[in-house]
DNA sequence: GATGAATGAGAATTCATTCAT
DNA sequence: CATGAATGAATTCTCATTCAT
């Protein structure tokens, strides 16, 4: 994960790689049949992880309104916490766009994103249900929202001074739910 | 375009680029000095191209509300029209991030989101001065903005059966407008 | 001249040569068929203004003894005002020994060696014939002298700090003509 | 420096170099960063390789008539025996002369010439220490010497057939102590 | 199981040379 | 005559991958 956030797919070599493990550089290749499964591999354990963070961190919570508030917190907290995570996120989606493995790519990104539009369509389907939401279409409102976190994470992650995260946030959070009220 | 657009920049080779412009190898180089400088001035190219069809699209509206309305509507319509653009767009981010030319990338792209936010700003302000929109802080809500433009790019190139851009555009206008309203 | 002294025959750029006779790059080709016949050319050219320089200053004595101390001394001087025409010459001598036109490379020095041999030898021998000049052989001798001359200029040519050329101008004058004494 | 001596440094192909050396092309690149600094690597070597010779052979030798006398003989015994290093040698000064590692190449080539003054140098002053030697210059005559050398191994490499280099080696001999007896 | 020396396909870039204008 | 845009052969260097130890 360093190695491939620090210098991107292709200007990460496996070298670096085995380095930063201390291990040999054939030994990457004992665990890892080449350097596209290698990226394949962290895209999949970051995901998993930032995953369990996201669980982890709203499993004590019920009530959509707040669900939703603190979806938006933990959002912006990863932004900071995770900041590798987004680089070596976007890079994958970038780089491994084009080329044989193309449809694994693409694969994945559908499914992630298929997924967690559903996680955040279900807490706002239970805030439809509960009457805490107005009735908008759950899978559009949470492609929404998801998208307006990855744009802001782009924006962030290319001049950390235009924005100020916190303020961003409270007035994300707000005008989100304003539009969300009944 | 094309070539980078399909292929990606690393991917992308300066002889496919000649062949596709139906000249020699070597003339690609008569005109830009290395791979980099061509990407930076397709990028630039790209970016202006956008940029005027935008200022044409906006010219004959004054009113904030109707602006801001078809802005979005412009924006949904450059998903469909410019896909090489966004390819080209995302990937001049990931590419451009690291290695000796991240400043010149990074400031290219700061820049280039510190107008767009102003940009919009401006119509928000406006917008609030003429009592159309409640006093939100304008370039906040234009960084939520062209983020949420930005990530529905992203999860529809990566995955186009998923999101329906029409009913997308319709809600996020409708959902943006009701969080503006006074 | 001033290119192919500066930059040295590889690095030396046909457009360079171009720009600096004020004149376009195509243009050369219309006086020379090749980079190498230009650099042939300007070879010979060279060294037939050299030669005409050593004629003429030599062109007013009689006495060998006086010739070979005027020789030394014209040599001495050319080390400073024909600085560039080393530097082409040792490149000429360098690069153009291999490849295709070895022969025509190699035929040009040879000749130009045996000419100035015989040149050096004939006023030694003239100095044998009137007595002012022990009998040695005449072409071993010029040849020795030419040899010593070129490896000076080299010597200087790296460390210019590292030898006073009128000191060793004087002491080889010196050196010289004491082990020609009779 | 097969390679190196039959082609010329620019001539000269990383990939004829792995072939002659029986590897591949990468596998240069494990032991040597660059092509320059394979070829300085070469230099560096050969010299290194030709003082140990020079030392060797003149190792039992205390008197400086003797030394001096042999130091000749060898250096003509190098010409025949070391023929590719001064090919390497002559084009080591004249590609290196130029471009960025100017100033690496000039100083090798300078701290070598110095190097080799001095030890001549110290012959010299030895001799005229004990009385064998008028008192001369021992750097200027040093440099002499060595230019001497120089030169006759380029007119000699231009023309194998116009120097015997035994009577030549023989000449110059008797005509430098001649010319150094008190 | 771990290693890293060896490999060579591949790509960017240069520049002498051509030739239509 | 002069030009310089166009060309592509040629060459350096990189790095994912292999495999003998």
């Amino acid at each position: 994960m360093r190695v491939f956030a620090r210098d991107g797919y292709h200007q990460a070599k496996i070298e670096e790689v085995a380095k930063e493990a201390g291990i040999g550089k054939g030994t990457v290749y004992e665990y890892f049949r080449s350097k596209t499964e290698l990226f394949l591999a962290l895209h999949e354990h970051m995901v998993s992880e930032l995953r369990a963070f996201y669980l982890r961190e709203l499993s004590d919570l019920r009530k959509p309104v707040l669900l939703l508030e603190r979806f938006v917190k933990i959002a912006f907290d990863t932004f900071r916490l995770w900041e590798p995570f987004f680089l070596v996120f976007f890079d994958f989606w970038a780089q491994g766009g084009r080329g044989e493995h193309q449809a694994l790519f693409q694969g994945r990104l559908k499914d992630g994103y298929a997924l967690s539009r559903n996680e955040v369509a279900a807490i706002i389907a239970a805030g439809i249900h509960d009457g805490s939401f107005r009735p908008v279409d759950p899978i559009l409102t949470a492609a929404g929202i998801l998208a307006c976190l990855d744009g802001l994470v782009v924006q962030w992650l290319c001049d950390r001074e235009a924005l100020d995260l916190d303020r961003m946030r409270d007035e994300l959070s707000a005008s989100l739910l304003r539009s969300l009220r009944p």
